[in-house]
DNA sequence: ATTTAAACTGAGTGAGTGTTCAGTCAGTTT
DNA sequence: AAACTGACTGAACACTCACTCAGTTTAAAT
């Protein structure tokens, strides 16, 4: 992968992210990033085709950073094991922030309405992320830390909390940051038998 | 009001919460409705101020809803007046079912950097909602059916909770209506003494 | 030094955009 | 009947956009 080619994914994704996909533009890509307009569709043959890139990117970039974080690590119990899921998410979220602001554009998942590249590649990071959240209940339930719940469910729900969290923080709402000790006890009270 | 101009706000409320608000052209918007492009700027004086017209009812709209709901209503204790908050609130996700769509879409929050009416009106409308799960705890506080902790911030939790939720039915991630059960038994955990 | 393929360039193209505006028309007021 | 009004029209305008292509540069292999 050329020097170049590398400054265009990286400048597109931060673009994306913040601006939306139809309103960057190829000429203020090919501006940012000092390469000619032409060598953008030299490595990509449509804008699409670059966003479907970054996004691929970004899969792998996360389902491997969860999958490393948590192989062949261990925890006292599965209610732990929850608190260090929902931390990793927020954490993650902060060290790929343009990466996570950009899966949570609407425009993302209208591409995967008519592309299954795009389909496949969102759904396997919901899954991924959404199967983490379900082991820990499960191992949870299994050592007696965790209810008797629905666990996918409930995987569901914690999934949609941190995420609705990470929303608010993107969008300058609330101060995100300042929820997590909240978030944890709640996540604790939900969980707890 | 004209009905050419009640038709264009309702089609473009759709469209824009649809497709976006750059995706979505005066020219469709046009052929939708059966009314001339020339209207549509007779009584909007731009793309924007269209947009704003439609954050603003949805905003009157939203928030009357609310109010008109839980004027005079009493609740048993603070946890009911919660869930019934809660259910309120994925109750009109459902009816407003565009507006709250295109609540959720970037752009929105774009305008609102640099027009303060955007920034108003979403405020406004976030400022309403989280306020009224604010007043639910804290009154589920004084009668002892909420346990002692941080009502603003709970509040919020909820709110992003909930909010999550309803993106991820947007977005036909998981079917959220299934969650609606685990998610009052969640907060009813989550909240308790 | 020569060849070769990959990387790169930027002027150019045509389709599509938001917005304007001169003008039509039905209905009301003078 | 003349003057005026507000709603509405659609062709025209200036502009931006993604994408193309003929040509140049770069760098490694022979």
């Amino acid at each position: 992968m050329t020097e170049k080619k590398k400054a265009i994914l990286k400048a597109a994704t931060v673009l994306f992210a913040n601006k939306g996909f139809a309103d960057t533009s190829i000429q203020e890509l090919s501006q940012l990033t000092g390469v000619a307009e032409g060598t953008i569709f030299y490595h990509f043959k449509n804008k699409e085709q670059l966003l479907l890139t970054i996004l691929t990117e970004t899969r792998s970039g996360i389902v491997e950073a969860f999958e490393d974080f948590f192989e062949g690590r261990s925890f006292r119990d599965g209610m732990h094991m929850v608190e260090e899921v929902v931390s990793f998410y927020l954490y993650l979220a902060g060290l790929m922030e343009f990466q996570f602001l950009l899966l949570q554009r609407h425009f993302l998942y209208r591409f995967a309405n008519d592309n299954p590249d795009f389909r496949e590649n969102l759904e396997e990071i919901y899954n991924c992320i959404a199967d983490f959240f379900e082991q820990a209940i499960v191992k949870g339930q299994e050592d007696g830390s965790i209810g008797k719940m629905h666990a996918r469910k409930m995987a569901l729900l914690l999934f949609s909390t941190v995420d609705g969290l990470v929303r608010f923080k993107n969008y300058n709402l609330y101060d995100a940051g300042a929820l997590f000790n909240d978030l944890i006890d709640s996540c604790r009270r939900m969980l707890k038998p």
